[in-house]
DNA sequence: TTGAAAGCGCTAACAG
DNA sequence: CTGTTAGCGCTTTCAA
């Protein structure tokens, strides 16, 4: 009694009363956790008025239920973990780009209209963050090739959720769009508006789709007995990408087409290939796979290749939280479209 | 025994097997779960080779403490909410603007740095969301007037971060830049090279900062007698902010210096004034408020406010864990200085 | 219709 | 130096 009476709070008496729990509301209502536990949660075969004074009282005192003790409970905390792969070497660059922008804030609100909340990771060195946080699962957007964080998270016996490199391996899902098809659409579209040179200018990365992407381009290219011409941005980021872009434009091969498969500000390639001498889209045809809303603004407009993140994280989420609940009943994988988005950078003006 | 060798599943065996637990890891090693909880959280004094042979089974076993159990028993769950206010009506479009994005980035570094994890969640309608989470406290980054989410909170007895708005009230801190002293450092340049007639375009929008930004425009214009001239945007993104700066450079009276207070791609800004017959830096001073790296690429590169989002977030997070973990020991809120990064499009060429 | 009691998995007093 | 025991706050059989 003297002991309840004294409060639990450590040496000092904090400044924060003590929380109400559930039992303080059954004792101010004379009733027993059970019934205050049914009557809250809307369980259990109570009589109207019974249920509305545990209600009362509890609105009264101003109880809240420990979401803690309610997760060890149910045995899930309904928690995701979320990693972006791709910037291990800047662990937290990747919400400046647009589309992991898009992906993340879209991946919240897909989780969270389902009942789950997200957890923001760090990718690269810090693996072992997750170990304290009770995660019932971890997405890993575009994981890098030499990233043992899917292995660890495996290995520790998370659901791991990513692309179709882990096709195959239990306790792995996966949402990935089509690069190859993406390409061929792009490539085909620049072709019939007039491309004979095509270059391709994208990061050196590791990421399964920028390699994709790069075999899709060598592999349309000796289709269609067309030169490739590749440039390799040395790391993301504006300035990287703009200088590969340049690069690209100043080459031997002065190419009529460009297809930018890099994060960068639209109106920046613009410029720069103005500043080259070229006018888009007369001399040059222009496609930059990017989200970024200025490509909409930009004299002239510039055409998009849109990866769909939206998309890919709602699709994502479904088949997630499917396996998360169901015993992954569904399928482990699922294809996301892209979108090619034509504007007046990429079409012929004649 | 039977109860227990059956497994704890639900009907029909799942296919994911039983976790490890502490219990399982002591039986297999022969020892009490205390020693083997003390053994593996280094704590308690036990002999060496009792010790090992506790971490050697629990790696054996693949045993991984059971996240939830450990933060009831702790009483905190690390976990920290965070939202952001100004987008409301869309609220999840924050991510996409380069200031949100490093805040938000740069908060959750912070945070785990220092054993926090943040949960997103979004502003706007679905309050409630945070009901279920086991949060320690919950920041809240740019709130708008009419949005109840603070007092929600607060009366919920969360611990709320947020900016100046709050300041004084009880379990409520703060981080804020000095947006006054910001405007009175950029205005004060731009009349150091020159300009006369500064036009100042900002959203309309009931944020702490832009109200200041507005109120100390209006008041160093009266002071230096110099006139007016503020165009509000009718909403955030590059659309609607592009168009508002259109409006201040074809108003009566051509003004000959330009801030503008909203997230907009640097660049774009740049071509809308091209557009309009006006050469920065010699016809027009152009400043924008801007985290975004295309600044620097743009020809000119474009003079920027930096509001310091990361330190933003260092400062806040450092303060906010001191009041949680010492019963806000320490002050309320902190100041932190914006920095204004002048380069070639708010000097004057002369 | 309501209440007592068990137990989720862990840590920390307190005995031995 | 090690083990037994009592909770953290909640939900849920099961018995009254």
């Amino acid at each position: 009694m003297t002991k309840a009476a004294s409060g639990r709070g450590g040496p000092s008496s904090p400044p924060t009363p003590p929380r109400v729990r559930l039992v303080d509301v059954a004792r101010e209502a004379g009733l027993s956790k059970t019934t205050v536990s049914a009557a809250l949660n809307g369980t259990g075969r109570l009589s109207p008025a019974v249920r509305e004074k545990a209600r009362e009282t509890a609105r009264r005192m101003g109880y809240r239920p420990n979401a803690t003790a309610r997760q060890l409970r149910a045995g899930r905390a309904r928690l995701i973990g979320y990693v972006v792969g791709e910037f291990a070497g800047a662990p937290w660059a990747f919400l400046e780009s647009p589309y992991f922008a898009q992906l993340t804030s879209a991946t919240a609100a897909a989780a969270l209209k389902r009942g789950y909340a997200l957890v923001l990771l760090p990718a690269g060195e810090l693996h072992g963050e997750w170990a304290d946080l009770p995660l019932d699962a971890v997405i890993v957007a575009d994981p890098v090739a030499d990233d043992r964080i899917v292995e660890d998270l495996l290995a520790a016996r998370i659901p791991v959720f990513t692309d179709r490199s882990v096709e195959g391996r239990p306790g792995a899902h996966w949402v990935d769009v089509d690069a190859a098809a993406a390409v061929r659409e792009t490539l085909d579209h620049l072709k019939a508006q007039g491309a004979r040179r095509s270059a391709l200018v994208l990061p050196d990365s590791t990421t399964r789709f920028h390699v994709g992407v790069l075999a899709a381009y060598r592999e349309w290219s000796a289709a269609q007995e067309l030169p490739e011409q590749v440039v390799l941005a040395a790391a993301a980021g504006n300035g990287p990408v703009v200088r590969a872009v340049e690069d690209a434009l100043t080459g031997a091969d002065r190419p009529d087409a460009l297809l930018v498969v890099a994060e960068v500000s639209p109106p920046l390639v613009l410029e720069a290939a103005r500043r080259h001498g070229y006018d888009v889209p007369d001399d040059l045809l222009l496609v930059c796979v990017s989200e970024d809303t200025t490509a909409v603004h930009t004299q002239p407009p510039v055409t998009t290749l849109s990866l769909g993140p939206r998309e890919v994280a709602e699709a994502g989420i479904e088949l997630l939280v499917a396996a998360l609940e169901e015993g992954h009943a569904g399928p482990a994988g699922v294809l996301v479209p892209t979108r090619l988005q034509v504007r007046a950078s990429s079409l012929r003006t004649s």
